[in-house]
Order: C-alpha cells, then sequence, then structure tokens
DNA sequence: GCATGAATTGGATATTTATGCGCTATATAC
DNA sequence: GTATATAGCGCATAAATATCCAATTCATGC
C-alpha cells in the first residue's frame, strides 16, 4: 500500500521526458512499469507534484513540472530556521502573531519571507514577535495547513 | 460579431492581473467588463492565448500567459521588492505617500523607479516611508490603475 | 441583387479532471 | 492485546473544460 511515494517520482520522470496530455495516457504509462492506478489516484498525484498544463505553441497541452521543482538547500535551511525559532502562532481576523525566542523573531520572519506562502503578504518582526499580515481571502486554517505541510519534515 | 479580439486583450489582462482558477470566475469578470460569452467561446479563447494553468506552489491552481507573454525576469525581482516591501499608500492631491515594512522604503523605490510608471514624475525615499510625486494631469486613480496591471496581488 | 466561404458563436454534449465517501492497511497510543 | 487515528486508495460522481454541429455575420466575387 506504501508505494506513493515510488510512483511519484516515476510520474515525475514520465512527465520530464515526454508529451503527456491527459491522465489517461499517463495512467497507461504507469501500468507498464508496474503501477496500476485508477484516475483519481493519479489526479491527486499531479496535484502533489503540483504539475501544470500548459501550451506545446502550437494547438495542444501538456503537463509540466514546476520551473522550482526540488527544494533548494537554501530553502532547507530557512525552514530549519523557522522549526527552531518559532513558539506559537495565533491569529486575530487577518493577521497573525507568532511568538518566537528572543531574538530569532528576525531570521523567522525573513525565512516566512524567502519561502514565500501564498498566504503571507507580508511580516514585520521584531525581537521575539512577529506581526503577520495574511492576504485577502485566506484564513488561519489556511496558512495552517501550509505550515503543516511545508515547514515540519523535509520530503527526501 | 468581430469583437474577439478586443476580447482576447482583455482576457489577457485580467489573467495576467487576477489569480483566476476556472473558467467561470473568467465568465463573471469578463461580463462585468461588458464581453457577454459563453464557457465555449472562452475555452476557445484561452486555447488561442495558449493560456496554461499551474500550480501556485501549494494546494491551487490559476491560470497563466506563456512565457514569452510575461515580463522579464529582472521586472519580476523589481515586482517582488514591492510585493514585499509595500504597505499603503495614500494620496494628498498631487502626491503620494507609501509606507513601507521598516528598510523597504529604497528598494520600493528603487523599483518603482525602474518599473516607471507613466503615472510617477520621481521619487523620495526614507526608511519606512516614500514620498511620491504624481506627474502633472495624474491622479491617484491612474496611479492605483496602473498598480493594479503591472504588480498584481496589491491589495490596497 | 445572389452565391460562396471564412470567422465567430452558442447549445448540447463529450472528454477530462477533481473530489466526497467509505474501506483497508498501517501506525500510534493506551 | 485493543482502541483510535491517519494515509492511501477506488468507486461513483461532480466539476471543469473541450469539441461537434448548426446558425449567424461579414466579406468577396459574380
Amino acid at each position: 500500500m506504501r508505494q506513493r511515494h515510488n510512483r511519484l517520482t516515476v510520474v515525475k520522470e514520465l512527465i520530464k521526458s515526454n508529451r503527456i496530455d491527459n491522465q489517461d495516457t499517463l495512467l497507461e504509462m504507469l501500468k507498464t512499469e508496474g503501477y496500476s492506478v485508477t484516475q483519481a489516484t493519479l489526479s491527486r498525484d499531479l496535484k502533489m507534484l503540483k504539475v501544470g498544463k500548459i501550451s506545446d505553441g502550437w494547438s495542444g497541452y501538456y503537463y509540466a513540472l514546476p520551473d522550482n521543482d526540488l527544494i533548494s538547500e537554501s530553502e532547507k535551511s530557512y525552514i530549519q530556521d523557522v522549526r527552531r525559532g518559532i513558539l506559537s502562532i495565533e491569529f486575530s481576523g487577518n493577521f497573525g502573531v507568532i511568538k518566537t525566542r528572543p531574538g530569532h523573531a528576525n531570521s523567522v520572519g525573513i525565512a516566512l519571507d524567502v519561502l514565500a506562502l501564498p498566504e503571507i503578504l507580508g511580516t514585520l518582526a521584531g525581537d521575539d514577535t512577529i506581526f503577520v499580515i495574511l492576504r485577502e481571502g485566506m484564513n488561519k486554517e489556511d496558512l495552517q495547513d501550509s505550515f503543516k505541510t511545508r515547514i515540519p519534515e523535509i520530503e527526501e
């Protein structure tokens, strides 16, 4: 059952080296690679890989990996900064207040800026407190989800 | 009948300056711009514009123009500077005051100079404040429009 | 005038993709 | 051990997007 990770790698490879324009085709390819799943699962895989569908410049579309596919080393270190410094987050309406260990607000704030979470419009750091301005339409839960995915565990 | 060309221009603008993730939303926007068409037509328009649908980096997808239609990389980074730094704009007559995050006024000011918005005659940056002088004949609304188009995702 | 053809569109429908729900396997806590 | 949680998945179906076909408009040639 726990074959998703391997499969994602294969999907990534297939997308990188072929012009694929629909999920059924990709399903076939996966099958010949030994991964037999349904379209539903594949759809979820593609979302997980952040795969986009872009024009081939003429009349068709094909799947493509995001430019920024891998987590860079520097990004990893920023994630570490966040994990080292952060103590708590609380919200009030469109704003959040992050408490950090003393002196860590700045490094956490910079890290958050660099990570460019889609929910965050901007941050303002003091010594042990960061003021977070959420983007319009985003809420506390959105940001917490984002945190959960981007910060705690680093894949690969 | 011959309104496709104009409509395509509007569609392009809308896509460039908003995060749109489905055609119905875009249809609504088009309607408020005075273009009343069906989803079928819009689908054809998007194909004609070679619009792609790409990941926003986390859980969503949005429409995007192909690379060669996009602004240059360097311009992007200046736009990022503005987005990262700017907090608010207020006007008084021919002058505007932009508040930025501390220490960001300079980078925002430089970015505004480089972007060379036609409404701006000149800027003067302190630490967290920028003084903007509008060109004669231009007003607050002109600049806000320009901002909206050139620097997506600033929610006033 | 009329015939012809290309371009554009909407309605209906086909195709493609996303997701709610429930099941199972594995992990975690007690 | 048992209870509880959670990830991963398929099925069925919803939602989103593309396309077939017929109708309309405008241009052009006769």
